[in-house]
DNA sequence: TATTGTTATACTCTATAACTATA
DNA sequence: TATAGTTATAGAGTATAACAATA
């Protein structure tokens, strides 16, 4: 049943319905370590994390860091277009341009053939901009690769690529 | 520049600032193609939307799972030690158990050695409860693997083996 | 002094709904 | 009527700080 777990004999039941435990004794997990979305989520959390303090001398955050990089490589997307393209909310998508807009890393031009769209550039300070985030950007995948092995990291892409 | 930007020829310039595009058109990634994180990322989404989605009928989501998991593998635990070996903040804690002890899957019984800490046991219907939440979430398993592949969900959990 | 559980606050993210101005 | 952008709200989730009881 419960597989996982750490042997009885390593616990000193403390008669109470308290279970003490010394410092070599393992929690177990049982069911989660079968389970893709546990590792997957954890793995995530420690990448995110990774991500945010690598690039945190320019203060950039992974969704910041992804909607300038579709902007610079698409320009003139629709926010709509944007937001579809990234899985973002389009309402949270205004806020997030709100803040680059802001910085003045991005900048928001009317649409004259659709007066309800906006057309989505980078400013030339944002081109600049990004261009140093999507070093750190490098530098953090490095550190992915220490992590997990670079080979692991590949198979780790080829794996996910259809989630892109 | 922007490798996988859709090429120009597909675009038509509507002379504005605005880029139109047809239905064929791709939008790129550029960078983002190259970073686990951002794959990762998605394909955690995915995960959770099909376990929430799957243990729907139980209303049970991959927090409160892992939680229940851990308590039912370790009767007599503290909250303290739950939420370390989970990574969950303390605090949150506090508030998912209250909702877990609400429904009658978990109690909280005051310890008599430290009567600071509570230990955290499963409930006569806790246990069995788990029990159909673990098959839904076996069900959810096979989601996966139908998804990504039975070798590939193995080769992804060696890989991140160590993030549990 | 330090720790356990608790309460509270703030910020991020997700999920909606509704509003406006256009189409 | 439908769509693009916006505003607002509510619920998770994360990150802190502070407090009472206890160690």
């Amino acid at each position: 049943m419960t597989t996982t777990a750490a042997p009885t004999s390593l616990r000193r039941r403390a008669g109470n319905g308290t279970t003490r435990r010394n410092e070599a004794d393992e929690i177990g997990l049982d069911a989660l370590v079968g389970h893709a979305g546990y590792a997957v989520r954890r793995f995530q959390i420690w990448i995110f994390q990774d991500f945010i303090k690598t690039l945190g001398e320019v203060d950039i955050r992974p969704t910041q860091y992804s909607v300038l990089t579709v902007i610079g490589a698409n320009p003139g997307l629709s926010q709509m277009a944007v937001a579809k393209r990234l899985g973002i909310e389009r309402a949270r998508l205004v806020h997030l341009l709100d803040s680059l807009e802001g910085r003045k890393l991005v900048k928001r031009i009317k649409s004259k053939s659709d007066r309800r769209s906006h057309a989505l550039h980078l400013t030339a300070q944002g081109e600049t901009a990004l261009a140093k985030f999507k070093r750190l950007a490098a530098e953090h995948e490095r550190h992915v690769e220490e992590k997990i092995g670079k080979a692991n990291r590949e198979r780790l892409l080829q794996i996910l690529a259809g989630f892109t």
